[in-house]
DNA sequence: CTATCATTCAAGTCATCACTTGACTGATCT
DNA sequence: AGATCAGTCAAGTGATGACTTGAATGATAG
């Protein structure tokens, strides 16, 4: 006796969405989200052991949310399908719709202030096409060297204090970094804006800039 | 010592993506979409016993998915948010462009055969209005009293072969359901083409053409 | 061919989950 | 108040998951 179609497809979606309840996978995806990494990579950004890192990476797989190849010595993750991206911007979504506590944790990295809606990527890209406003990437600079939104500063959180002086109180600063689930950008906008600064983040991040299939600038070129 | 606020927020988003990690649950989801719905009747449609049932609602309104208030002796479950429904359909899609798996079992429900495109909603509403459809509504009768597309015909899919006869082998025939998860219309289409009649499937179901604001029939009115 | 490096596998531990059974609670009906 | 009905809770079981540690694999460098 065969179980019923529809239990089957139901099993299926079911693994899809395990692949996304833990943490350390949503973790995975968002650097993955960068581009294609190595398992060592991998493990160092999100803070995992190698093992444990390499074993998610082995569920996301059975998901078919990332495929493998050999490279030399290292294997090569990336993701299968950038659909994925948005199936986590839904999820993302659906939690801060309903889940007060996700607004909370939220607030807490504005400092408790209201923080303003963040800039759209077309507006961004309209303001850059006439050159009035200063975008600072506040990812960690490999990544930025990795590609980047052109003209954009590199200022990784722990050097934003530094730069201060170096920005315009009548600029309008829009900031960005990996994605909806990154806190950076969050967290850079809160300390610019408590110095008086007018700054925004930018809606969703660079894979989100690259996805909608704008210009992205990399290192060297 | 507080864990990190962008650990808090992948811990909520996971939370979600928990809720929808059991095949019970999305079920039981799927039947909440067609409206808001008392634990008895979920754990009969669902084929969940009783307590199970309950168990798995607790779980979602964990999520915040869904929303309970009390009736009489009765405790009615509905959906917190329609969104949900766009994050279940985004699941759906993912599992379904990554997961050889799911488009075996979905080849298995057409009988093998290649099924046609399914028609849109703005189509239907198109043909509709100059009265070039015949619309089935292949849902159990109860589902169908709730509420169905104004002009739909219900045939439950048992009784699907005695209907037959009563089609024009030259009419368009366009069958509907519970949702994208539902699996009725997949094998009403199948039947009915292989008797020969020009039938496609509708994108969605009932719950997505009354989340587009389209007019929705209820028994009596 | 041996050594090295990147990754995976295997085994074990502790926690959580799905499901069952049977007791419990809270609202209604008589 | 007692009986009844809808739903929840509590405890127990077997299965699965997250994480750790240490051994095994597979490709390259010497």
């Amino acid at each position: 006796m065969s179980i019923s179609p529809k239990m089957a497809l139901l099993e299926e979606y079911a693994l899809v969405a395990r692949a996304l309840s833990a943490p350390a996978r949503l973790s995975i995806l968002e650097q993955l989200a960068q581009g294609e990494r190595g398992v060592e990579a991998l493990a160092e950004k999100t803070g995992l052991t190698l093992a444990n890192c390499s074993q998610h990476l082995q569920q996301l797989r059975r998901a078919a949310l990332v495929t493998s190849r050999r490279d030399g010595k290292s294997v090569i993750y990336r993701l299968t399908d950038a659909k994925t991206l948005e199936l986590m911007d839904r999820l993302r979504i659906v939690a801060e719709r309903n889940l007060a506590q996700v607004e909370r944790i939220l607030r807490g990295l504005s400092g408790g202030e209201e923080a303003p809606e963040p800039v759209s990527r077309a507006d961004l890209a309209a303001r850059l096409a006439v050159g009035t406003v200063t975008v600072l990437d506040v990812r960690p600079a490999d990544e930025y060297a990795e590609g980047h939104i052109p003209g954009a500063r590199n200022v990784a959180l722990p050097e934003l204090e530094q730069i201060l002086p170096t920005l315009s109180p009548d600029a309008e600063i829009v900031a960005y970094c990996r994605g909806p689930y990154c806190v950076y950008a969050h967290q850079a906008v809160a300390a610019l804006r408590k110095h008086g600064l007018n700054a925004r983040r930018l809606e969703g991040g660079l894979p989100e800039w690259r996805e909608d299939g704008r210009p992205v600038l990399i290192e060297g070129e």
